[in-house]
DNA sequence: CTATAATCTGAACAATGTCAAGATCACTGC
DNA sequence: GCAGTGATCTTGACATTGTTCAGATTATAG
């Protein structure tokens, strides 16, 4: 990006672009924010990133394996903004609660983002073959770890592992159910702004976390 | 599809196929069962019926307007899955329970049924503007029935009108992000038959089902 | 029966994903 | 210092796709 802009006058623009692989990467997000996951051409990444249109085949086998690429990136960067959102926080019940929010938040303001880590081509394009590129979901290991911090604190009367179990797939489904609906759902035309996204957030599982238990 | 079986033999293969309209939905559906979403190709939907490449476009005026009838479609069969799981049935409770059961269910048996359901081209996709094909969920009102019945019976303690909007919503999150976990998600590989799918929507629902309230 | 509208074809266009053969460059081992 | 090996990039090509347009064919209304 910043070399053909600086350097194409001075010399006969270098062969070898240096760090194509970051390049692309980072075009491809702001590519895929502009036109969507679907209007996302690899010829047109290329052509941003000023190299023609057989250069990103020597740093990601496939369009498939680049988009798998960026849902990583994502994956983390959402892990990032939850520790961020529940840094500093003592009430186990409140992190819980902040770290709702910051999952809904992030969908919210990166949508296409959000889309992109639940895509099919991510999971088994075999349909059996397990893809290494995905990682347990950080956001997921640590919502488990704040629900067993909850208990530890007393804030839930959970016993059996399989309560636990099942109360950290309540709590993610119910929050990822959210930031579905309204990302692509038909909540999108009703909650719009950052506020209102976060109140409705807040309310909703604020009824299932007060008490979210009984398990099995 | 019948015709073009049928009287290939006998005369001239007619000019006129008769009935494209539902031809090209019905092939449509077992196309993009089998290549998903993503796969799924006008010119091989043609070849399929039997038709030029240009032909759909005389019933359809994009790809994007044909796979919006499909979701459309596919929204009136999840309604039909769900009203068919709670016929018969008495106890409001139970009600909303098997409800939640169907709509996972479906997500389960029909993937890309549902993936087409909640994608981003049903959408306004000029930003703004609504699409007539998209009517409000049939799923999603009788969900909100099933609660009027619910507090009506008195198994609910449910006052405010804010308070039921709010519990239908959590519910239908919980339900969808469930159903979108097990479809694309995490769960996917740990949830393969549809017992587990059953055991598990009725134990994550569960919970909430029983304390679902507190309202605002 | 005729005119008009609906439906379908054929050919074409621009764009895309992907690959193979070759050009260019960085860098290791001598 | 230098040959050569492997990484990186280009050029050119191929098959496919979505979409359009002019014309052929048929249904249907008047």
């Amino acid at each position: 990006m910043s070399r053909s802009l600086l350097e194409n006058t001075s010399k006969h623009e270098p062969y070898h672009h240096g760090n194509l692989h970051a390049t692309l990467l980072e075009a491809a997000r702001t590519l895929v924010e502009e036109h969507g996951i679907d209007g996302f051409s690899l010829r047109e990444l290329a052509r941003r990133a000023g190299v023609s249109p057989a250069a990103p085949y020597h740093h990601f086998k496939d369009k498939a394996a680049l988009i798998r690429a960026l849902a990583g990136e994502s994956q983390i960067r959402l892990g990032i903004a939850s520790q961020h959102a529940i840094k500093g926080i003592q009430d186990p019940m409140q992190r819980l609660s902040k770290l709702g929010v910051a999952y809904v938040l992030f969908a919210f303001e990166h949508p296409s983002e959000f889309r992109i880590m639940f895509r099919q081509e991510l999971r088994s394009p075999l349909g059996e073959l397990e893809q290494p590129d995905i990682k347990p979901d950080p956001a997921f290991v640590l919502l488990k770890q704040i629900l067993i911090e909850c208990r530890q604190a007393g804030c839930i009367p959970i016993t059996s592992e399989r309560a636990l179990e099942l109360a950290s797939i309540n709590m993610w489904a119910l929050v990822h159910g959210l930031a579905t609906l309204i990302v692509d759902g038909p909540l999108s035309h009703t909650f719009r702004t950052k506020e209102q996204v976060i109140e409705l957030t807040r309310q909703v599982t604020g009824g299932s976390l007060q008490q979210q238990l009984g398990g099995t």
